[in-house]
DNA sequence: GGAACGATCTGC
DNA sequence: CAGATCGTTCCC
């Protein structure tokens, strides 16, 4: 920890803190706002679980007003990370088959979140590739059943401390369009995506 | 107790 | 474009 080595492996061309200032992982305040605020901030950060890191290349964002909302019906027992203190992890299983992984947002309370729907993978690609299968390496999380898969997310991960980090890695915010995946207020303009994908 | 429906992915 | 596959939610 106190070695040079370990600090040498943040900077130079490394995919991992390639950006000016020294990585700066986001405090929980950073979430502690609307979800549809924090959504396009996140784009271009690093999200981190274990050895897998990824820089986030698409997210959605999902109001307690929202009708395609887990939280629009109030607190259940699936959603219930959803209301309580930003900067958790809400994960929650569909399909019968995948995880979705989002980031509480808002004040305790709220119901908000972020939904991660895609990411660059740029360390433990072993880890990635071993979760996934022969995929090529873009394809590895590059949706959010992927991505959760990826990462190794499921619902043990459910409530627990999201880690990011701000690498200071000039993104430019595209303007928000139309969700996917869902039936109700897809229309609703909540879906962000990196402009080249090669963040 | 039962039924409908997914914030998806993959292969045909 | 349909199938996989099962937990959550809602309705009776």
């Amino acid at each position: 920890m106190s070695d040079g080595r370990s600090c040498q492996a943040l900077t130079g061309t490394s995919p991992v803190g390639a950006g000016q200032v020294r990585p700066r992982r986001l405090p929980v305040a950073f979430f502690a706002r609307d979800s549809t605020v924090v959504a396009p901030e996140l784009l271009g950060k690093r999200f981190v679980v274990g050895r897998c890191h990824g820089r986030i290349t698409e997210v959605e964002a999902y109001t307690q007003d929202d009708p395609a909302s887990h939280a629009f019906r109030g607190p259940t027992p699936r959603n219930d990370v959803m209301f309580g203190p930003p900067g958790r992890l809400y994960v929650y299983f569909t399909y019968g088959m995948h995880h979705c992984v989002n980031i509480v947002t808002g004040r305790r309370g709220d119901g908000q979140a972020v939904l991660l729907r895609g990411v660059k993978p740029l360390a433990g690609l072993e880890a990635m590739r071993a979760r996934r299968g022969p995929v090529p390496d873009a394809r590895l999380a590059d949706g959010p059943g992927k991505l959760a898969q990826a990462f190794g997310l499921d619902l043990a991960d459910n409530g627990r401390l999201a880690v990011v980090y701000d690498d200071g890695i000039e993104v430019d915010v595209p303007p928000p369009g139309p969700r996917v995946g869902i039936t109700k207020a897809a229309d609703w303009p909540r879906r962000w995506l990196v402009r080249q994908p090669t963040v």
